[in-house]
DNA sequence: TAACGACAGTTGACGCTTCAAGTCCTCCGG
DNA sequence: CCGGAGGACTTGAAGCGTCAACTGTCGTTA
């Protein structure tokens, strides 16, 4: 609204940078989501839930920090697991240890659905990503990652998860 | 679904390195949205359709051009250009050199929309990736970043501009 | 000049995400 | 033991994107 003068443009280089920085956040998650749901019926989301709740002990967690650690809002997650439930693969319990959580917990039929989705997922990232990067931009990538999420915000704690 | 035997898991690095990228492609486009809607009541896609038409000639470009330097799909060009034009800040003309194409235009009152909004939205992308990375990471994103175009579209000519 | 095929763009229906209430549970102060 | 505050979800409506079907224009062929 009040444009501050003139403000800092951005350099030829960064102008560059920033062309391919848009084209990979509009169309890597696109390209994502068409194999997962191609391959598997399933959105990038919908995987990435169950994704996670398969690396947890008792393949459960509250539904707060799963959402943390999906990246979606609370009502999203809401939403999709709602879904999930109606096909079998999650199903919510309240938290024995406090009623005002809600665990959810992936089913063994869900457990199957990920394993089944999990190789043509894994390809698909490689394909698109580290097959047409080298190590060292692997790395780079991590790092710069890790520099633009902290600097979106600096409260996520969901990047160096405990091994 | 055939599960070729055992397939090439994510080496550990590569496994940071794809949790950052993960979050950066669902935590950037959320951030730059949520600057523009606030700041000038844009979606970042309307954004860039404007901001695209600005710096051609005649601000105007065929529709299916503008889909592309966009990146968005024909028929998603279609709505937004439709939203647009309600407000007034863009309007159509069949091409007159062939009735076939469609001319998006971006209206006086279109370009005053976009250079209002363009400070603040450079000033997001500055906060979010360039303050945050040196140059040389910059310059790293920008190879990083073609290369990940190309192996998902090939075909896509929009990254490199002249100069 | 009439018919066909190819392609640009539009439209409407459907599904998903968001936003803004609303509900339920627990803790704490009286 | 009761009532209020606060946090954790849930729900319903509204908006946007996708998909598939449709319209309209041009070039080609007969």
């Amino acid at each position: 609204m009040d444009a501050p003068a003139e403000p800092r443009w951005l350099a030829s280089d960064e102008r560059r940078s920033w062309l391919a920085l848009t084209a990979v956040i509009i169309k890597l998650p696109f390209a994502l989501d068409a194999q997962l749901q191609r391959d598997a019926g399933l959105s990038h989301f919908e995987y990435q839930v169950m994704a996670v709740l398969s690396e947890r002990p008792g393949r459960s967690l509250r539904m707060s920090h799963l959402a943390g650690f999906a990246n979606g809002s609370l009502s999203r997650l809401s939403h999709v697991v709602n879904r999930l439930e109606k096909r079998g693969w999650v199903h919510r319990t309240p938290d024995p240890e406090d009623g005002r959580f809600t665990l959810a917990v992936l089913t063994d039929s869900g457990w199957d659905k990920v394993v089944a989705a999990a190789p043509g997922h894994v390809a698909a990232v490689r394909k698109y990503v580290y097959d047409a990067l080298t190590p060292e931009q692997a790395e780079q990538l991590a790092e710069i990652g890790h520099r633009i999420v902290t600097a979106i915000d600096p409260d996520d704690h969901c990047l160096p998860p405990p091994t």
